[in-house]
DNA sequence: CCTCATTCTGAAAATGAATTTCACTATACG
DNA sequence: CGTATAGTGAAATTCATTTTCAGAATGAGG
């Protein structure tokens, strides 16, 4: 899978005539091991960590590419941060998002998206994507908060 | 349901020991009076049209006052700006965005809602609001997509 | 009606994430 | 190699939001 999204991103760099850096590899590299839904400046304090450093606005605009070629998503889960997680085309899942600890889960479900797909065919709309996210407390919030009392 | 909102407001502006000004009710009127899902800048721009003249930041202020008392959600459809809808709690609804010309549309699906009941229960996690959007191409702009040709 | 503690207002300043600029560097194709 | 083209990253900019602060308004108690 890691391989697949390499490629895709190599194809997507060679077909807009990019060129292939140093720098990309490593954000690239990062980017597929980590399985969180990173913000730009995670990222790129995580790679401060390794040599050579690498820049905030490197790591901006190669997630921005990551984005485009379709190896990536960009989320807004209202903390202010922009996020991103890889995925392939194809797949696709919603998330669960905690409150308290800022965890996220994810989860998919072929009703709810059948659904989805009526509403929006009752209402002459075209979906492109939709956004669906849970917010609240979850289980392991919910036990710390049993314990406390 | 104008009153009803009206009234929700000013107990809750009782309840906080807070204040009753000229602005508050110019703002909440004007509020209460779209059926739009508005951004601060949008209400502020309104506004500055009646006399007399109201600041942003006042305006800014008192939109997060609504969201508090429980009479105005709060949004974020991507395009950077917060914007703000009138509702009364119990009551919910989705939306739909076009991303060609911004417009929202609603609906509501008690069936989508049960289902996101039993994924959180099934996470464990105790869901306190959801976010869920379907963005695309609304009916009008695709009438309009077909003409062009 | 006054008093005055408390809240409110709004201009200006600050914040902070995202985005752009630009001088310099790296890549890649012949 | 040579060189046209794209990339990098520090610094500057943008822009909505949020905070600050000095003066104004509110309203509970007298
Ligand atoms: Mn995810
Ligand atoms: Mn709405
Ligand atoms: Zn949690
Ligand atoms: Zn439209």
């Amino acid at each position: 899978m890691k391989l697949v999204k390499k490629k895709i991103f190599q194809d997507f760099i060679a077909a807009r005539g990019l060129k292939s850096t140093r720098q990309r590899d490593v954000i690239l590299e990062a980017f597929l091991d980590s399985d969180r839904h990173l913000s730009i400046e995670e990222l790129y304090l995580h790679l401060r960590g390794g040599n050579p450093t690498i820049g905030y606005v490197t790591v901006y605009r190669t997630l921005k590419l990551f984005a485009e070629s379709g190896i990536a998503r960009e989320f807004q889960f209202g903390d202010g941060q922009t996020r991103y997680e890889h995925v392939v085309k194809g797949e696709h899942h919603d998330h669960l998002v905690c409150v308290r600890c800022g965890a996220i889960s994810e989860f998919s479900n072929d009703a709810i998206e059948a659904i989805q797909d009526e509403i929006a065919t009752s209402h002459g709309f075209h979906i492109q994507y939709h956004k669906m996210e849970l917010y609240g407390v979850c289980a392991a919030c919910a036990a710390e908060a049993v314990e406390a009392l």
